[in-house]
DNA sequence: CCCAATTTGTTCGTATGTATG
DNA sequence: GCATACATACGAACAAATTGG
């Protein structure tokens, strides 16, 4: 009966998204912005069914999925709960795109950032290490930074694709799957229309150093300027975020 | 109908495991041993309801299962494709242990370990940094190692347990979220019965350096004698392990 | 110890929508 | 444009397990 406040989920102007990723997103809404938090139990699955307009079906699959994420435990009975922060895949592209998008805390922020600078320092030293290794996809990276700076490119662009080839290119799966994290924090927090050329001109000669400590095959001298290259965008990033929550406040 | 050929799915002598995990596993078990590669499309559903004698339903809740992971596309009318290794979720628990029951490559374990070693230093070295950090539990897992080499209690636990403290202890939920995958790789590779004593001799003054380092806050000397530890139980680990595929073949 | 209520687990039948050929 | 094959979605029913009286 309470369905009938909402006629229409399927009459939206989406695109092609499925009632299933519908229905996920909005649990995950749920936990994502603390209506529930870890310990709780999630509304049983007719109340959900009915709550959401859906059926059964939809709502079960839904709850496999965050199960999966490790977002949710179900058990007979008992019911379904919500699993502490500590438990969801940290580096699950959709769950990351969720929380960029319903808020992340200035404490997520931050260990990102330093657990990014370790992990990009790691790369930078394995691709340094690799004998043989090709650095030039990074140098013309560094040259698409440099023309987007005088405006032919897409700085945006090239910027990621250094970071991602950094990770991509370490000969480490386990680093590999890290791209989604950066591609994830770039589109949320250095989205073009943010982008300072002050910072962008700075940044630049830092990139180069690193690609070319690594073309040289110098693991100790990419190392440190790795760290230099993203200590600095961290403090650039959350200084600016800073400004912004000044702002609203 | 075509059922009648696999009568007993259910008859197995399994405790409480439900039918979604038992399809769960049977289905990422093709996947991992290899029956069927990036970009084949799985069977479809009735196919499958037929294979293994259970409901759409079941099917399809472990399909999403499975996309949840990052292992499977599914598109309309298109049927349902096994996504490329790099897409599965690397630090899922349940994935890794999946992956070490069925069988991890080579290749696989030597881009684990250096990873390892990678993530491991870095923890180190953020213990170390942490103004106050308390390294007790850390000396207490060293005093527990020491004792097991005298018979009275479990090596393995404290050794396991003094990499996760490490993990945990940093003050990064990103390095926290990589005990799983350390936990995995302690259970397939260091299981108590082929703990070899030699290398506990040897392990156990590296051990308590490391905390030594970390209680006396120093980061630089932390990640240099981590490095030095997880080198040498790469070393060990590769080596017991040739030496068990040189026997085989 | 058993009984009953609650909640998830599982199956089936059917209908819809959407790409493909 | 039509038919086909497949995933998507719904609803009703029963099974099984766990909790608490």
């Amino acid at each position: 009966m309470s369905s009938g406040k909402l006629p229409d989920t399927t009459s939206f102007p989406r695109p092609a998204r499925s009632l299933h990723s519908e229905v996920v997103e909005e649990i995950a809404r749920w936990l994502i912005e603390g209506h529930l938090v870890a310990g709780d139990l999630l509304p049983n699955e007719v109340e959900i069914v009915e709550r959401l307009g859906v059926s059964r079906t939809i709502v079960r699959e839904a709850v496999r999925t965050m199960v999966a994420k490790g977002m949710l435990q179900v058990r007979r009975r008992n019911g379904t709960v919500v699993l502490g922060e500590d438990q969801w895949s940290m580096f699950d592209r959709e769950l990351l795109a969720w929380r960029f998008r319903y808020g992340v805390s200035e404490d997520f922020l931050e260990e990102l950032f330093r657990f990014r600078a370790g992990v990009e320092t790691m790369a930078a030293e394995f691709c340094a290490s690799t004998p043989g290794y090709d650095a030039t996809p990074l140098l013309e990276c560094c040259d698409a930074m440099a023309l987007a700076l005088q405006g032919k490119g897409d700085w945006f662009a090239a910027d990621l694709n250094f970071h991602c080839l950094l990770l991509t290119g370490a000969g480490n799966r386990f680093l590999a799957h890290l791209t989604p994290m950066l591609e994830n924090l770039f589109d949320a927090l250095f989205s073009p229309d943010v982008l300072v050329e002050d910072n962008m001109r700075r940044t630049l000669p830092r990139h180069r150093a690193v690609a070319e400590a690594i073309a040289a095959g110098d693991p100790a001298a990419a190392r440190e300027r790795m760290l230099l290259l993203v200590g600095e965008a961290r403090d650039d990033t959350l200084q600016r975020i800073d400004l912004l929550r000044g702002d609203r406040s």
